[in-house]
DNA sequence: GGTGCCGGGAA
DNA sequence: TTCCCGGCACC
C-alpha cells in the first residue's frame, strides 16, 4: 500500500522524499496532490475518502524571497482534508528534507514567533509548521516577503490522463475550495544538480495505476488565487528552470510568470546567448541565482546568518560565490574552456564539494597578493638576469599580448612557466578577472641559442688577465667571487 | 688547460 | 649579504 501511495508523487517529490523516509516516518499514506481542474470536477463525490484521520507525508513548496523555492516534505496527520505537520521537524531549507525533528541549536534568528534554526553545520532549518502552507501568515510574517505555496510536483503527462482524476484529485478539490487567496504562482522549482543529473526523466518513475496524474500544482489552504492552472510540463526547455525562483530580482523580467501560468511555455526571450548566473560556493551549497544581488542575500541569509540589511560584514558574501555563464554559444564555450578562470567555473574536475568557503575567501583575497607576488618574482628574475632568461615559451592557443596587464591571459601564461616550485591555484572568481592585475611586461628577451645556453664569454680582459693571479686582491669583488667581472663588463 | 661565471652553500 | 667554490661551457 505503501508503495502504490507514495508511486503518485511525482519524480522530483519522490527524489525529495524517498519511499524510505515514508518508511522511517511510519508512514501510511503520502498523498499527491494533482492538477486543480480535474479535481472540481470529481471533487465532491469523492470527499468521504478524506475523512478518515490518517499519518500522512506533504509535499509542499517554500518559495521565499530571493530564494529558489524548495520542496518540503512534511510528516504530519491528514483529517478532513487539513493537513497538520507534526511539530518539531525541521527543515532543511535547501532540499526540503527534514534535517532534524529536534531543535538543533537556536541562533538569534527569531523573527516574531516563528523559529529559525541553525544547526552546528551551518544549515539553517525551519521548523516544519511553519513551512506549511497553513501557517503561511506566521511564515510570511517571519520572512517578510515569503510566500509559502504547498504543492506537489509535476508529472509531464498528467495532462494527457486527466481522464483518470482519482481520489486524490478529489482532495485536492477540496482543498481548492477553501482556498481564498494565492501566492504567485510558480513553476515547480529545480536544483541544479536535480537537473543535472536528470532525475527528472531518468529516475525511471512510473505513474502508477492509481493515479496516472502527475500535474503538479499548488495548494495553499489559504493563500491561493491561481489554484487551478496547470504546470507548464517539464521537458527540454527544462533548463528555464535554471531561472531561480526570486520574487524580487530586478532581473527577474525574463522568467515570464505568464509562461509558467500556462499550458504553453512562452519561449524565453534571447538577449544574447550567455546566461550568467551567480552560484553559491558554501560547501555542499549548489544554489544558483540569477543575480549578484539575490546570491549575496542567500549567502547572507542563509550562510553568514546575518538578518538584517545592516551593512554589517558588506561585501563578504562577495567570497562566497562566483560567477557562472550558462551559454549557448559553442564558440565562447570553446574559447573560455582555454581560460584557467573557466575551466576552474566549468570543468568537471572542480571539486564544488570540497571547496571550503574560507579556501573561497582565501583565494580571492589572495587575488591581490597573488598577482602581485607571483608575477614579480618572474620580473626579478628577469630583471636580476635579463640577458639570461629562458627563452619565450610558447603556450598553445594562446593569442595574446603579454604587454596586456589587464589580461586575464597575463596569469595565465605566466602561471605555468614562471610560477616554478610552487603551485599556485588561481582563484575562480568573477572579481580577479576584472581586478586590475599589474601590468606585468615581459622584458624581451635577447636573441639566445636555446634554452640553458650560457652567454658567450666576453672578448674584453678581465681582472684575472688584467692583474694576474699574483695580484688577485686587486681583482673585483665578482672576479674574486668567481662572479661577472664587473670592472671590465663585456 | 685557461678562463668566465652560474648556481648554490656556508657564515 | 657576503664570501666562497664546484662545476660547466667557451676559447
Amino acid at each position: 500500500m505503501q508503495a502504490r501511495r507514495l508511486s503518485k508523487r511525482s519524480v522530483l517529490g519522490s527524489k525529495v522524499n524517498t519511499s524510505e523516509d515514508a518508511q522511517d516516518w511510519g508512514m501510511k499514506g503520502a498523498r499527491k496532490r494533482l492538477g486543480m481542474g480535474a479535481v472540481i470536477q470529481e471533487g465532491a463525490e469523492k470527499q468521504r475518502a478524506n475523512d478518515k484521520e490518517e499519518v500522512a507525508v506533504e509535499q509542499q513548496r517554500a518559495t521565499c524571497d530571493g530564494e529558489e523555492s524548495v520542496h518540503c516534505s512534511l510528516k504530519g496527520t491528514r483529517k478532513n482534508n487539513k493537513f497538520v505537520p507534526s511539530t518539531n521537524q525541521y527543515l532543511e531549507r535547501h532540499t526540503g528534507h527534514i534535517a532534524s525533528e529536534k531543535p538543533i541549536t537556536y541562533q538569534a534568528k527569531e523573527r516574531k514567533e516563528a523559529e529559525f534554526v541553525k544547526c552546528n553545520s551551518g544549515k539553517v532549518l525551519k521548523r516544519a509548521q511553519d513551512m506549511n502552507g497553513e501557517c503561511t501568515s506566521s511564515f510570511s510574517l517571519l520572512e517578510q516577503k515569503c510566500k509559502v505555496v504547498s504543492s506537489s510536483i509535476d508529472v509531464p503527462h498528467a495532462r494527457i490522463f486527466e481522464g483518470e482524476a482519482d481520489m486524490d484529485k478529489v482532495t485536492a478539490a477540496m482543498v481548492l475550495t477553501s482556498l481564498s487567496t494565492s501566492p504567485l504562482v510558480r513553476s515547480p522549482p529545480m536544483r541544479l544538480t536535480e537537473w543535472l543529473y536528470g532525475s527528472w526523466k531518468e529516475s525511471g518513475f512510473v505513474p502508477s495505476s492509481t493515479s496516472s496524474s502527475g500535474c503538479w500544482s499548488w495548494n495553499t489552504p489559504s493563500d491561493c488565487s491561481n489554484p487551478s492552472t496547470p504546470s507548464p510540463p517539464l521537458s527540454a526547455d527544462s533548463f528555464r528552470y535554471f531561472q531561480p525562483l526570486n520574487y524580487t530580482d530586478e532581473n527577474n523580467e525574463d522568467a515570464d510568470p505568464s509562461s509558467i501560468l500556462f499550458d504553453e511555455p512562452v519561449p524565453r526571450k534571447r538577449k544574447n546567448s550567455m546566461k550568467v548566473m551567480f552560484k553559491c560556493l558554501w560547501k555542499t551549497c549548489e544554489k544558483v541565482l540569477s543575480t549578484s544581488a539575490g546570491i549575496k542575500k542567500h549567502i547572507r541569509t542563509i550562510h553568514l546568518g546575518h538578518t538584517g540589511e545592516s551593512d554589517e560584514n558588506e561585501g563578504e558574501e562577495d567570497f562566497y560565490y562566483t560567477e557562472i555563464r550558462l551559454n549557448t554559444d559553442a564558440v565562447s564555450e570553446g574559447l573560455r574552456h582555454l581560460s584557467p578562470f573557466s575551466q576552474s567555473l566549468q570543468s568537471p574536475t572542480f571539486d564544488k564539494g570540497k571547496r571550503e568557503p574560507m579556501f573561497a575567501k582565501t583565494a580571492t583575497k589572495s587575488n591581490s597578493s597573488l598577482s602581485r607576488s607571483a608575477p614579480s618574482t618572474s620580473c626579478l628574475r628577469n630583471l636580476d638576469h635579463a640577458y639570461q632568461t629562458t627563452a619565450p615559451v610558447k603556450i598553445p592557443g594562446s593569442k595574446k599580448v603579454l604587454t596586456n596587464g589587464n589580461s586575464i591571459g597575463v596569469s595565465w601564461i605566466l602561471s605555468p612557466v614562471t610560477f616554478t616550485g610552487t603551485s599556485v591555484s588561481l582563484p575562480s572568481y568573477t572579481e580577479i578577472r576584472e581586478s586590475k592585475l599589474p601590468v606585468q611586461t615581459v622584458l624581451p628577451s635577447p636573441p639566445k641559442t636555446g634554452i640553458g645556453v650560457r652567454k658567450p664569454r666576453g672578448e674584453g680582459k678581465k681582472c684575472r688577465k688584467v692583474y694576474g693571479m699574483e695580484n688577485r686582491d686587486k681583482w673585483c669583488t665578482a672576479c674574486r667571487w668567481k662572479k661577472a667581472c664587473q670592472r671590465f663588463p663585456d
